[in-house]
DNA sequence: GCCAACGTTGGC
DNA sequence: GCCAACGTTGGC
């Protein structure tokens, strides 16, 4: 059992979008260390932070942080978006036989009462270490320490 | 919109 | 295998 964070422009795929559609197959990526997560790391049942990042939009004033939890709800399958040459994640290098890029099946799980923003991460101790907190940080798909989960559902009141 | 940081690509 | 150029990310 595994913690992980999932970062998501909210405007391409925020997490009420999950909601909706309750399961998702979380397609796109196209970072070898990130898929190395889903495909090598992730299992059934592991637990997810959703986080919004921010890319553009902030027009409302919103910040990015995280807003909610989600579960890993399959093993690693082939990422259908890599295959199709009509989609922007297309990527020629992948085949139906040969699939570099894989992808798990994310289902919603509930809402935090309120989004936790970067800002409060950053002035919470013992979040330092944060993957997602470092300089330059760019993994979509980071993993969480048990300890960071727990502090971070903490602050969820 | 800016731009620093990062990952990937490709020429050598 | 090196590394400059390029494209992208994402906080601000």
């Amino acid at each position: 059992m595994q913690y992980w964070l999932l970062k998501s422009d909210a405007e391409s795929y925020s997490f009420d979008d999950l909601k909706r559609d309750k399961t998702t197959a979380w397609t796109g990526v196209r970072n070898y260390t990130a898929r190395n997560f889903m495909r090598d790391q992730m299992k059934p049942g592991d637990l997810a932070f959703f986080y919004h990042s921010n890319m553009g939009g902030s027009s409302t004033g919103a910040r990015p942080g995280i807003v909610g939890i989600c579960e890993i709800a399959s093993a690693p399958i082939p990422d259908e978006t890599a295959l199709d040459p009509k989609d922007s994640h297309y990527d020629p290098k992948s085949t139906p036989a040969n699939p570099i890029w894989m992808c798990v099946e994310v289902k919603y799980r509930k809402h935090l009462k309120k989004p936790i923003s970067i800002d409060e991460l950053r002035q919470t101790k013992g979040l330092e270490k944060m993957v997602i907190l470092q300089k330059g940080s760019r993994l979509s798909i980071t993993p969480v320490t048990e300890q960071e989960w727990k502090t971070i559902q903490s602050l969820d009141s």
